[in-house]
DNA sequence: AATCATTTAAAACGATCGTTTTAAATCTGT
DNA sequence: ACAGATTTAAAACGATCGTTTTAAATGATT
């Protein structure tokens, strides 16, 4: 093993240029010059470009939803113990706050989150379902927990709101070229992150929270 | 001149394919065998693939720009005589109903927005760039409307908040796949339809006018 | 009838793609 | 030191791509 694993390196650069670039406009040669290795090592080590894909998605998709999966269930249970209902936003927290604290780690973790945010509306089925079956049983999960949170709403509706909070989130986290319209773009710091972050909490909870 | 024009018999084909496979993903010779056309008469009328997407943006978008533009106008000009602020409802409404009456209209359409959807988010700078440049100005008159709406809200936040609209509704506009999450896939009709908009508009209007 | 724009046909261009193969080299664990 | 896994090198595979070219055919206009 030299300083850092092929494996690992073919995963960092396919994750970097799948975020500049999408995953049908890279290929295996400009993932693995990048990477320093041998165009044969990519097919080696992951058998195909969707393989090495799947392996990019899982890699840090996995670890965040099982952290989101957990904190939903950390605030159902706290509800449950003092016989409340859950807090809408507290729930819309524990779905968004580890999203943007895991982008601010890396800069593979931020790169890694913009494929996510495009991966939902890919019109390539096999980025679109790859995702979708990463994410399909969080989904549900928060869709239980928020019918728990607002049960005067029709399950239903919550759903489509659902998918509303995540088009808004999905969009939020790959905003290349958005930020060019607005003037000020002089300082993209860790700042205007938390500005991003909060804002996007209250618009979803107050969104969530609509009356029918 | 054929029952059709071939130009745009092209831009149909192109349209429906770009929309069912992105843009990278679509080859002109599947373009041109679609609209029952010569390979050379696409580089003939267009130039290039990426005219030829620009072409399939603009037949649409600039008309419905132009109408949404109008709407948002004609709220402004009626809360001007009253004397009172333009409503938030009001505006969104006049933002997101032509859409997605325009998406109603025929199937072209319908397979048109989900492009528009698409492209705001894309990783490819072709197609970003393409739809910004077409919908910023819109989106400039949709900021300053809404800052006459929400004067107790900064403007900075206002943008932030018409940028999760945004994201929402492209969300919300080509949402294949994630109809399947939920288990009543069996009615998509217009129905669900207006159920999706009023919801959406709802939804986003809550959140326009969230407290800060 | 004549001119010009349109459309078709067919082929080729250079380029890039994902994938596979063959061979030698290097590393790792026992 | 040996065996097995890893990595490199280089080349080739068939396929697809956007674009261009050449030629002939068809259309519409004057």
């Amino acid at each position: 093993m030299t300083q850092t694993d092929t494996k690992t390196r073919l995963l960092d650069a396919a994750e970097s240029l799948f975020s500049q670039q999408g995953f049908a406009n890279t290929s295996l040669r400009a993932i693995t010059t990048a990477a320093k290795a041998n165009l044969a090592a990519a097919n080696y080590h992951f058998g195909s470009k969707e393989a090495l894909l799947r392996a990019v998605l899982e890699r840090r998709l996995l670890p965040l939803n099982q952290q989101r999966s957990d904190r939903i269930d950390q605030v159902l249970t706290e509800a449950a113990t003092t016989g409340a209902i859950p807090g809408t936003e507290a729930l819309v927290r524990a779905f968004i706050e580890p999203t943007f604290a895991f982008r601010r780690n890396s800069t593979g973790s931020s790169e890694f989150i913009s494929i996510v945010g495009r991966a939902m509306t890919s019109a390539d089925p096999v980025v679109r379902d790859l995702f979708l079956a990463l994410v399909h049983p969080l989904i549900n999960k928060l869709h239980l927990a928020l019918c728990l949170a607002l049960p005067h709403l029709p399950s239903k509706l919550i759903f489509t709101r659902i998918f509303f909070t995540m088009g808004a989130m999905g969009h939020c986290i790959c905003f290349s070229g958005f930020a060019q319209m607005f003037k000020d773009n002089s300082d993209s710091n860790s700042e205007d992150d938390d500005f991003m972050t909060n804002n996007l909490i209250s618009f979803v909870t107050a969104g969530l929270e609509a009356p029918c």
